[in-house]
RNA sequence: GCGGGCGUAGCUCAGUUGGUUAGAGCGCCAGAUUGUGGCUCUGGAGGUCGUGGGUUCGAUUCCCGUCGCUCGCCCCA
């Protein structure tokens, strides 16, 4: 037998309703907020990520999905949503659109992981950029769309973790401070840190070992090195999401995976499942869009695992309210009773009711038994005695009472009904 | 890339201290008198016991390899 390919998973009837309600709640969002959609393609040419997302970084460096097309070309499947966003921002000219610019999408996202709880080789990510605006505000409204996004889905004990890695002016301050103090430490760090030490000394205060936790616990930390314009920038965030009831933890040693970000960074974490309990995370990156080749624009944007987030409801004992329109199966009762039952089928379908009909040669019985398992509200049978009188026999599923209606008035005395249930 | 656990019906799992026709629950299909579901009862379909090799008179059970899944580390959503 073929089975799907490692860390991939299919998404069956009955989960793919939690998506759509998760989706759902996204589109809405959308709508509060005024963010507009945009669909970038699945894979892009590789150098838009090792030139954007960064080569030291573990995500280009050994978790991309990259291949040689038959044209030769190095084609990689995207790793994270924001390159490609910037990409279609700069190659369709929205720059020169009015400012900001405020987009979302909801797409898969590949790494070559070791797939664990959690972490998968494709997963799906909502994902919100916005350009233009280098206010306070802008962070502001994007982490407050973080927030009501997860608390409208149902998401219980998160924490907003936020802290702010500088900017291309004050950062080269603290790694040299970073490595100062690093130094005489350089033999007890564990052996990634020693390699990070070299190459991106910041990395080394998201390390999880303890032992390399000890010599974190002093290290220096970001906020003391901020410019003027970053440190103001952080001050004024933390006021506005104070004003306004948006809780939040400043975490000096948060530091994301993707070399592009400057000043703002911010994790949504739960304490309910733990090493994995990152859900949405994001920050600002200033210099990207001119990294790639633009004119100098500010973004911030953030990622949010669409599977993890599940994953999290679930933990959570959460139970999402799918609605379920009312359904009417029709269950033709003899051989010629089945063009009146299609055509009835046919026509409540067209008065937008959902419908279905036996194509399955069933019983009466194990009709009705079907009926009952697909949760119909209505059963219409159809059988000679219907024939004859040109009725209908309906049973309501809920009740178990049946009412004979004439054909010519099925639509209408069901269109009554569901006007009731509503 | 490194380490732990597990692979028996569609699903969740039991089982065989190595022995002939491999089990349960759920699900699916059919029946319990005549045109009716949800409960109950009866019957049925469905398994090369992940895969390759070894030990043995005999392996699903023991041993080795391999593949897959899963959990953790690194990293991330």
């Amino acid at each position: 037998m073929i089975t799907k390919p490692k860390g991939t998973q299919d998404i069956l009837p009955n989960e793919s309703e939690k998506w759509q309600y998760i989706e759902e709640k996204i589109r809405n969002i959308a709508r509060q907020f005024n963010l507009h959609e945009i669909r970038t393609p699945t894979f892009e040419v590789t150098e838009l990520f090792t030139r954007g997302v960064g080569e030291t970084t573990d995500i280009v460096h050994k978790e991309m999905y990259t291949f040689l097309d038959k044209g030769e070309r190095s084609i990689t499947l995207k790793p994270e949503g924001t390159a490609g966003v910037v990409r279609a921002f700069l190659e369709n000219g929205l720059f020169n659109q009015t400012m900001p610019q405020k987009l979302y999408y909801i797409s898969p996202i590949f790494r070559y992981e070791r797939p664990q709880s959690g972490r998968l080789r494709e997963h799906h990510q909502f994902g919100v950029e916005v350009f233009g605006s280098a206010s306070p505000f802008m962070d502001a409204e994007v982490i407050s769309m973080a927030y009501s996004y997860l608390k409208e889905v149902g998401v219980q004990a998160m924490q907003l973790q936020l802290n702010s890695v500088g900017c291309p002016k004050c950062r080269p301050a603290f790694n040299a401070a970073l490595k100062a103090y690093f130094e005489p430490y350089k033999q007890e760090l564990c052996e990634n840190c020693q390699i990070r030490f070299e190459k991106n000394t910041l990395r080394i205060l998201d390390c999880k070992i303890e032992s390399c936790k000890n010599v974190i616990k002093n290290a220096p930390k970001i906020t003391d090195y901020l410019c003027t314009e970053c440190s103001a920038h952080f001050t004024a965030l933390q006021q506005i999401l104070s004003a306004n009831d948006i809780p939040y933890i400043v975490n000096p040693q948060l530091v994301r995976g993707l070399d592009y970000y400057t000043k703002t960074v911010f994790e949504f974490v739960s304490t309910a499942i733990g090493a994995k309990g990152t859900v949405l995370g994001g920050g600002r990156y200033d210099n990207l869009v001119a990294n790639l080749g633009g004119k100098s624009t500010c973004a911030i944007g953030f990622g949010s695992g669409i599977e993890r987030l599940l994953l999290l409801l679930e933990a959570q004992n959460r139970v999402l309210p799918i609605q379920k329109n009312i359904s009417i199966y029709i269950a033709p009762l003899e051989e010629d009773a089945k063009m009146l039952s299609f055509q009835v089928a046919k026509l409540l379908r067209e008065k937008d009711f959902a419908v279905e009909m036996d194509v399955m040669n069933r019983s009466i019985k194990a009709q009705f038994k079907y009926a009952n398992s697909i949760k119909a509200n209505y059963v219409v049978s159809i059988g000679h005695d219907e024939l004859q009188s040109n009725t209908l026999t309906i049973k309501n599923m809920q009740t178990g009472k049946e009412e004979q209606v004439e054909q010519t008035k099925l639509v209408q005395y069901l269109q009554a009904i569901a006007k009731e249930d509503a």
